[in-house]
DNA sequence: CACCTACGAGATAACGTTATTGCGAGGGTA
DNA sequence: TACCCTCGCAATAACGTTATCTCGTAGGTG
């Protein structure tokens, strides 16, 4: 026997009113219950109303992990992005592309860390979403090729995904790095240096041969320019101090990543810096007050992360699509930094 | 060669196997493989090898929805902030709290509308998520009481909800506001201004009452001296232009948000910035970087992100402890642009 | 007047999992 | 040998929703 009190012992969470006892209150069948809930037009309105009122009296709300169960319709997406909760307009894009085609978005973060993406990537799988963007970090994806053969829709984001085909949205980075160092070009500077993310990583690799490529088409050598490799202050100092201090030294620079940037402006500190021709590749958080402001190849990133999402229902919509990729260019902004004469 | 075609016609999703395809593959009970993905011990070692096998056989993956129906425990907590993907420590500190305690974390931006914030949280109870933790933004958060009375625990975060009684974790606004007044006039300033979010929302009332009573305190009235209202580069500017070129100007400046430091130093500019003692109040992203660099009153963002997961968890085991508050206390950074003497 | 169709509601069966119960085999004690 | 207990698996019933089918009523048509 249940008593008054409502229907649980001591701890335990008060039991929630389901669509049987919303019909059992209003005195019609559970399927009319359903009906009125998902605003179906074949219920009469004197239906309609006792059930509305039933379900406010109970204080009914339905049970979404049921409805997706019996439906098979989830009407979430996963984005499994580096890093949620820091500056991301990809991830941005996204979460409003997605409430615009009303799905539900659930973010995660990678954190750099293989383990945690592959961690990520079969709990969304297992939750039945949608469809997921990744924004790949690992080198090996193969063991993603189940879920494809199941259908899940993916796509990947800034990167193609190794060992699996997917669709894919990245920007232009051998063009990017080419407007930049065309950029430093016309203002004189005939040595320019590169810093940039290890290659092992795919846009470090892409980045430094572009920034190679571009070297050899001006007649120049890359010996002691291009910098690649792990983004800390000692590396970062080590590559600036052959750039900068060589014989034949640099006097501009390209930077390879937004950390890339961050990294050298510190190792620099503001005296060299203000001195130095210096354009980024990507954007840097509130570059317009630094000293001087800085110019910077600017990644369309809200256009990536909405192209990311297009790319995903269109896969949903038709699973037998034949695989895409999307090259986004990349913009100049031109702000102070880049603008140094030799 | 996947020319077995899955199973069903053109268009449709292959249909995924189920743990009673896994049972009738292995030859053995649904329930024995349901024991096994679960871990259960008390089944034999060669049952738990011929189920394996015929998991990785057929690829199958648990139906997370089913599970989560079934069990009643999701396993999630969700967090509704004003914005993910920016930089959002207490989020970041949100995530990996969650995660070293098992649970999935949904994350969503209510992104400052109080439309959007309600129909995320809506949205949550009816996944019934374990909990939720929510930066509040709106008003009037009463017609959350029937989730509350359902047992829906919830956790309000940097600001307390109106209408409702829930546990909440927070800054101590005053004094923060006290330390950065302080810290000011040691450095020999005696006209101090302020400038910060207008006194509708919690903090920027809190912020400037605290501000006008260390005013107080120090004997000094407020005239020209507070200006909280709308964060607009013409706000701002009204308000620095009343305050720094009075008949008895400003030396020094508490700025009341992270927007309001960055606004101010953009309406500001670089040469203008420079000769001002500023104190923010909350961090700026690479703070470091500008010129000079910016002390602030830092909140301790990721205490307060981990105080709120740790605050539900224990709202989530125990429904009916008393309410909670806990005032989280800030720590003064200096950088250089605090320290610039009257 | 018989028949067909449309409509609106109820009864019942899933969706894929876990909890409960049942049951046969094996081993210890008297 | 008789008895009881434990162990390991099978069978079955939920969880809360939606899909399918059934059925009674009303209205139009030949």
């Amino acid at each position: 026997m249940r008593g008054a009190r409502d229907g649980n012992g001591t701890g335990g969470r008060p039991k929630r009113p389901t669509m049987v006892d919303v019909a059992r209150e209003a005195g019609v069948a559970l399927r009319t219950v359903s009906r009125v809930v998902n605003n179906d037009p074949t219920v009469g309105p004197e239906y309609a109303a006792k059930v509305q009122a039933a379900i406010t009296a109970l204080n009914y709300q339905p049970d979404e992990r049921a409805r997706q169960l019996r439906s098979g319709i989830t009407g979430a997406i996963g984005a499994a992005v580096r890093r949620i909760a820091e500056v991301n307009p990809e991830l941005a894009a996204i979460e409003q592309t997605a409430r615009l085609a009303g799905l539900t978005l659930l973010a995660a973060s990678t954190n750099f860390e293989e383990a945690r993406e592959r961690d990520i990537l079969v709990s969304m799988c297992r939750q039945r979403l949608d469809g997921i963007i990744v924004e790949p970090f690992g080198d090996n994806h193969s063991y993603l090729q189940p879920e494809l053969d199941a259908g899940m829709p993916m796509v990947a984001m800034d990167r193609p995904m190794s060992g699996i085909s997917v669709d894919c949205v990245m920007s232009d980075n051998a063009s990017g790095i080419g407007t930049a160092f065309h950029h430093l070009t016309q203002y004189g500077h005939r040595r320019i240096a590169y810093v940039g993310d290890r290659e092992q990583v795919y846009s470090g690799r892409e980045r430094a041969s572009a920034f190679r490529a571009a070297l050899g088409a001006h007649g120049q050598s890359a010996d002691g320019l291009v910098h690649p490799g792990e983004i800390t202050p000692e590396r970062v100092a080590a590559a600036l101090d052959t750039a900068l201090h060589g014989p034949d030294p640099a006097t501009a620079l390209v930077t390879g990543s937004m950390d890339t940037t961050l990294t050298v402006l510190r190792v620099l500190g503001p005296k060299a810096a203000s001195r130095l021709a210096i354009v980024g590749f990507d954007e840097v958080p509130h570059a317009d007050l630094l000293q001087p402001a800085l110019t910077v190849v600017a990644q369309q990133t809200a256009k990536i992360g909405q192209t990311a999402v297009e790319l995903l229902l269109a896969r949903i919509a038709d699973p037998t699509r034949p695989v895409q990729s999307v090259i986004v260019p990349l913009t100049l902004t031109i702000r102070g930094s880049g603008e140094i004469s030799a």
